[in-house]
DNA sequence: ATGACCATGTGAAGAGTGTCACAAGCAGGG
DNA sequence: CCCTGCTTGTGACACTCTTCACATGGTCAT
């Protein structure tokens, strides 16, 4: 079963906001006030999960305690994920520190840098190895995720050492094209161009 | 002229491309060449572009020194914007000292944090103030975007100190929605569903 | 048990986006 | 001057995604 990405990027949106309704002691929840409390839309809601089936109750509406699990599980996030950071610059560390990203099924298991005042910190829980050896630190730590946070140039070349290293997947956050290999699947993220299209749509004045 | 979400990601991924090229000596291109340096579509560069008027020439191609002014005129990043920075862990100091983020038409002019230990410290041309004076520090340094690198518990709050100050737009990079005020766009970037979302899309195995 | 109520699940309509193929048009050489 | 070759700009098509409205089918009170 495929989902489409706009489809996948909402259920991820659910899953969080479910759990935070189980953290305030909510049982059972209707689409509608699902969507007013997280600013979704109801209908979809509904269309989107049941797509993978009925999981709600007619009259009622969905048992937070059982939807969670079930998403979880469509998500295939009901396992964990070994993370291994190249580039330990602030967006690498804040990778590897933030509790967000450590905690639930991500792990940030290793890292690297080519800058030699940055090998040999104790960053989280490991400690920066230089990139010249990310094959064999990819290796040992069993990473299955690579996360690129490095400039520009180096980018194509990290891909390609990663997937060697039997990486299955990788988040690139440097603002380059990457050409892809089969079966190592890349998310870009451009925080550039976050910031580019934010500015866009600021309201027009003549300053 | 209104430009459809899709549409300005592209063009701010074609700028660029353009200005790689321009560094490179490149003085004109086509929509091929350009779609298969860049892992683009041709056709969808031609009808993204020919949507604001005539750039290209027929049977030459586009002019990169001509067409770089022209999409950053269009994209409004022909005039500079200045930011503010809540929360300067990680992910906030990436912003203000990573080169990619201060240079060209965006700066980090302020940055707040409420952990005392922070505060005081110099992070890039500025010092970081107490976060209880995230009004003020706004206003002064008349900044128009504000970054949200803070809890989710803290980024409403935040959102809507920001906006008070006068700021035109804010980049949240909270894991939480915000409702938004009328006049204050809001541009989420969640780092953990980006995660989940390549989590999803890794060849599955059974290990 | 029965009826009123309520929320889900879903087919159909609508909007938006991407792809394709081709006519229009410019450059350069003969 | 004319013809060939190349690339743009564009209208039509196909596809995906979203919204809407309603029938289906449970729950709860009486």
């Amino acid at each position: 079963m495929s989902i489409s990405p706009p489809t996948l990027n909402r259920l991820c949106l659910y899953l969080r906001s479910l759990k935070r309704l189980q953290e305030d002691g909510v049982q059972q929840i209707s689409s509608q006030k699902l969507a007013e409390r997280f600013h979704l839309s109801a209908a979809q809601i509904r269309k989107d999960l049941a797509h993978f089936g009925a999981f709600g109750v007619r009259g009622v509406g969905y048992q937070v305690d059982e939807l969670i699990p079930t998403l979880t599980s469509i998500l295939r996030l009901d396992r964990r994920y070994r993370v291994v950071v190249v580039g330990m610059g602030n967006l690498g560390r804040a990778f590897a520190s933030h509790p967000g990203f450590n905690r639930g099924p991500f792990v940030v298991v290793a890292g690297v840098d080519s800058d030699p005042a940055k090998i040999g910190e104790t960053v989280n829980d490991f400690v920066v190895r230089d990139s010249q050896f990310l094959e064999e630190v990819t290796r040992e730590s069993g990473a299955e995720i690579g996360v690129l946070t490095v400039p520009a140039h180096g980018a194509q070349e990290n891909y390609e050492r990663l997937a060697k290293a039997g990486v299955k997947g990788v988040l690139n956050f440097a603002p380059t094209r990457i050409r892809t290999i089969p079966g190592v699947p890349l998310k870009d993220v451009d925080l550039r161009i976050y910031l580019e299209e934010l500015a866009y749509y600021l309201p027009f004045d003549d300053s």
